[in-house]
DNA sequence: CGTCTATTTGAATGTACTCAAAAGCGGTGG
DNA sequence: CCACCGCTTTTGAGTACATTCAAATAGACG
């Protein structure tokens, strides 16, 4: 039940038996459906979500009503508000499922006791984020120096699996486009 | 001399004396020229720098030679290839100096030796990550959102002080724009 | 089946870019 | 101290990528 959890962890710190047994019994584990949402914007996030199955997405709605997905979180990967979990302060972002999606979860109060029990989950978060952080900046360069129909390519080449599962309209949001366009650069491939 | 860097890092955890000192032993210190490089594109980052006086600029140089500002870190800001550092492979970013600069650093094998002696530092700089990603969020959200405008008033805002002492051509590059276009921008404020 | 949302297609528009040339500005050497 | 060189900024004209609006078509779900 835990693998996939565990051998996330075991990438960047290796945990006791014991450790991974304190840990383990504080995960909270919740199944959504397609659409439902794990947190809305102007909440406070209070929980960092890892996605055991399904898949869930990050997004912004702008002032028009817009939205702006800042990540995809498929299968073995995490997910929360970064601004919101680590100030606790309210959110800009909101999360939801966009298919059916298995998460565990960590409260805010839960990890942060967690980090004075478990010291590594310090190391393991700092470097989580380091990588997230990494990816992101990826992103912001190649979406200031490549075309839509470039970043198109690498986002099917890069999630070849993806592509399958989430609609146009949220592809389109994510590589900062309009699903109008979108559709368009899908004829020329 | 370090009153600035023991107040950023007082910022999110507070270390004993003896733990400053042990920290404070180990940094560098390098005062470099305008223009000058303390990371080629290609080299591994060993280092992850503070500035206490000036600015620096983390940048990445693309396929057809232009450049694409990531970050500035003025004094009391960080700056480092994150990617590169974290995982001591061959940087992505360059960082130079945009004015005279003065910055401590701190090496990577040294800061993996006091993440076990001060195990607060792993807090910190997990603090100081998730931060930042948060700061890139929001950028890329203004930059999917936002027009080029908009996102320059936010800017001069943002950072009124830099503005004066940062080329526009270095802006632009931040911004996301040609040079060309944000002296147009500039003709209608 | 009917309704609602997602995708496609067409036409007109706008934002930001390229290329080119001129003007401004700063530093360096004679 | 001035003249010159190189780099930055401005300005103009033409262009391209991506958008908006509108309408038609296709798919998904109750």
């Amino acid at each position: 039940m835990y693998d996939l959890f565990l051998k996330n962890l075991a990438m960047h710190v290796s945990l006791s038996p014991a450790e991974a047994e304190q840990l383990v019994k504080h995960l909270g584990l919740v199944t959504i459906r397609s659409r439902a949402k794990l947190l809305n914007a102007g909440e406070v996030c209070r929980k960092v979500y890892f996605v055991n199955k399904g898949c869930l997405r990050v997004y912004h709605t702008d002032s028009e009503g817009i939205d702006h997905i800042i990540s995809f979180s498929p299968e073995n990967w995490w997910a929360t508000d970064v601004a919101s979990f680590s100030s606790q302060k309210v959110s800009k972002f909101s999360i939801d499922a966009v298919e059916e999606t298995e998460v565990f979860y960590l409260d805010y109060n839960i990890l942060e006791r967690l980090y004075i029990q478990v010291p590594k989950l310090e190391r393991f978060f700092r470097i989580l984020t380091q990588n997230g952080y990494s990816i992101l900046q990826r992103r912001m360069i190649s979406h200031k120096s490549k075309s839509a129909l470039q970043r198109y390519r690498m986002f099917k080449k890069q999630y070849p699996k993806l592509e399958q599962r989430i609609s146009q309209k949220h592809i389109a949001s994510f590589l900062g486009i309009t699903p109008v366009f979108l559709s368009r650069l899908r004829q020329l491939t």
